[in-house]
DNA sequence: CAGACTTCGGTGATATTGTCACCAAGCACG
DNA sequence: CGTGCTTGGTGACAATATCACCGAAGTCTG
């Protein structure tokens, strides 16, 4: 896997930080992995650390009282789970979970040592802040599109988001409806008429991008 | 108008913080005051202060691509507008806005202060987090109600919150369709639903609440 | 005051999306 | 092989959004 000596190298917004923040930071932090599909935090389990991403995703999404789900946001390599750790403590009982999609690898810190970073190096602050504004634009943006936009357009830019440069999008319909918040009828029928058109090609369990320029420009109707 | 001296004390996180702390919050500080109606800040117009709120409300809103436009919350006496402040400081070209609803008085905290403080104050950090932990929550809970509550729902629930213990609810179809993220015509004729089962009464830019008892049950069907 | 203009709200037709109830094909596993 | 679970398809219907209007109530101005 990743050589998790110097981790703090990768992140970019921390690799700026004075050397002694560093060391404190590399010598107080603990490397933890975890397999994919774990519940890392949810109601009523608010972890004792904040975590620094090293490797693989984290998803975080939400179920409603109506029995809705929906995928707030995800956190990759890079990233730290700053902010959602800050909400589980501040509020026990609310409803965000988070689940590794992949194996993650990550530095766990403890809450004294986050602290103490925040502290005593500004470069540390100006990272936590920008962390949290990043956050927040995107809930904005993500409030805009929910509120605003047109399903299709919506559907065409989250497969363009999943494949991740491949073709193939392992998912289901079912998964596809709570990345958009929406139901699997809807879907189903939005892959068919793509389909038809000839810009996908579906099977059990996946779906295939054939047209990706159409795809680009019906989600780009939107941005 | 309120009494500014002290004003820290008003602020039930700030009240604990260590004297000296509150002595430089209140020394570096600025009261300033703007009528209703002002663009405090808004894309290409981000503040140079950290404001505290003493009085009156801010409303936080965004124009999407689409013209469409949705509040997504307010800035109350004893909140801060941290997050806001430092979203536009991190990213410039965001379509969010703020508008004083009311005649506004406000403490000014300049940048440097405000992360002096942040450094020295544990009692500051954790006002600070747990302001960006409640508003990032709210944003989820937003997120929800959005995606996943039926309009006639969120109505009255908004009703009920923009009355104010009052009665009477000074505002327009289109001011109640901005407020939910959706058509004017939708809450015309929910309004008009509202009317025929007599638990409002309609007048031109008003809402009366008539059976609060009944509005309430509705609005609870979600939370 | 008359006329022009703007804001506010009402209405019908239609498109889009969500909900519900059900069905059938593919797959896992004893 | 049968049984149950997951995945996806379908039609009917409900809720919401969009569009194109319209008229009534206020505002402003000459």
């Amino acid at each position: 896997m990743t050589d998790t000596q110097e981790w703090v190298e990768r992140f970019p917004g921390l690799s700026r930080l004075e050397p002694h923040i560093k060391q404190l930071l590399l010598s107080r932090s603990a490397i933890i992995e975890v397999p994919g599909g774990i519940t890392l935090f949810g109601p009523g389990n608010s972890p004792e650390n904040m975590l620094f991403l090293l490797d693989g995703t984290v998803r975080v999404q939400q179920v409603s009282d109506t029995g809705h789900e929906i995928v707030l946001y995800r956190i990759h390599a890079g990233e730290s789970c700053v902010l959602t750790t800050a909400c589980l403590l501040a509020y026990e009982n609310y409803a965000a979970e988070g689940i590794s999609e992949t194996a993650v690898q990550a530095a766990a810190v403890p809450r004294e040592v986050f602290d103490d970073l925040v502290a005593q190096s500004k470069s540390f602050r100006d990272f936590v802040f920008a962390a949290f504004s990043k956050r927040i634009t995107d809930l904005f943006l993500m409030i805009d599109e929910v509120a605003f936009q047109r399903i299709d357009v919506r559907l065409a830019d989250k497969l363009l988001k999943l494949c991740d440069g491949q073709d193939v999008v392992a998912t289901t319909h079912q998964k596809l409806s709570v990345e958009l918040g929406t139901a699997r009828e809807v879907i189903s029928r939005q892959l068919q008429e793509f389909q038809r058109r000839g810009w996908i090609e579906q099977a059990r369990g996946s779906v295939t991008i054939l047209d990706r320029a159409h795809l680009e420009r019906l989600a780009d109707h939107s941005a």
